[in-house]
DNA sequence: TTAACTTGTTGACTTAAGTTAAGAAGTCAA
DNA sequence: TTGACTTCTTAACTTAAGTCAACAAGTTAA
């Protein structure tokens, strides 16, 4: 299980042995059934999340709808944005399926920070990277219509048509169910 | 000039004087006419940019249309994605105003956080903050329509719509220019 | 000072997404 | 096994964005 961060982390910078022990001493891990809320609206939030297996979503409700703002899956992480803050959930983490993360909390990385300031320098890299990346989603999503999304979904991401329901998928898209049900069909007879 | 960028960091972090000669020591400005560009497409980046005054529009072109990316304002930071890198930019950097910025470059960079680890904590800080807005601004636009959009915007940043053109703007907003006509005119009549 | 270009608006038409409602198929639990 | 619920699809209709074309006003440059 360690193994798997530490591959996650060798994309981004050498593992030094200083390094693998940092991740190896701080290595906690939590399992949560299929269903399983991990945060709610409202709740504050002590914990971020990298997965190791499983399918984690995040949702809000707006005018009784839920609307998904991501899916997350095996190694990658989940940092609610106001862990370690005194501000309320604005959304939810929910598992799609049974999901096994590793944990980690603002005090702990902290306290790693100061024994061991190459994570911190990994955390800016990747912090840089992630963001780099959504910036070129959002780009990507504002410039396409909603077939030319599902597509790049498609292409992009094709298991998460798999492991989430249509409606949930819908809302990623930022497009009603019937409208995507509608899409498909016009695909097909392509 | 040297305090805008001090007055910034210092909303992240209390500002030390170990702190404050390292920002000051690596201090190095640049103007731009409007019109001016920083980035082509194709080009390598070796630079990053934190605006104290005037305007940045990043754009790319799709279908031989400008797509407006983002606009940069004052005490706004602006990196290229392939700063650094041996890729060539996906887009372009534009001055909609005479701009001034304060420059910087990885190079210069690395150094001094070697010097001085505080400073890449604060990168840190800041990128995860930065990755939080960006993640509610694009959960926002996905679940918005182009009108909400548009109103969001005259809200958040009304002097935007004084300083970029309307099709411009449209863009930004994921739409055409005509459709941004229209909006504004429904908007009026209500 | 004209001619060319840019910017924004408007109109007519097309296209596709939103809305509402109904129903089919599958899943789950009493 | 039956009834409730969830998920997805389909249809009819509404709404608004996209497309194409024309034009007015402002700006720029020869």
């Amino acid at each position: 299980m360690k193994s798997k961060i530490l591959k996650y982390l060798s994309k981004y910078t050498e593992i030094t042995e200083q390094l693998e022990n940092a991740i190896n001493e701080s290595a906690y891990f939590k399992s949560y059934k299929k269903g399983d809320i991990l945060l709610k609206e409202g709740d504050f939030s002590n914990e971020c999340y990298f997965i190791l297996e499983g399918c984690i979503r995040s949702y809000f409700v707006k005018d009784g709808e839920e609307k998904t703002i991501e899916f997350y899956t095996e190694e990658e992480v989940v940092t609610p944005s106001n862990i370690g803050k005194s501000t309320p959930s604005q959304y939810f983490l929910e598992c799609l399926e049974d999901t096994v993360v590793n944990v980690g909390n603002p005090a702990l990385e902290n306290e790693m920070y100061q024994k061991y300031p190459q994570l911190e320098s990994l955390s800016r890299v990747i912090a840089e990277v992630i963001l780099t990346k959504q910036q070129e989603s959002y780009t990507a999503f504002k410039s396409s219509t909603p077939e030319e999304r599902y597509l790049q979904l498609l292409k992009t991401r094709p298991n998460l048509l798999q492991r989430a329901s249509q409606y949930q998928i819908a809302s990623y898209l930022g497009i009603r169910p019937e409208s995507l049900s509608r899409i498909r069909k016009r695909l097909i007879n392509k």
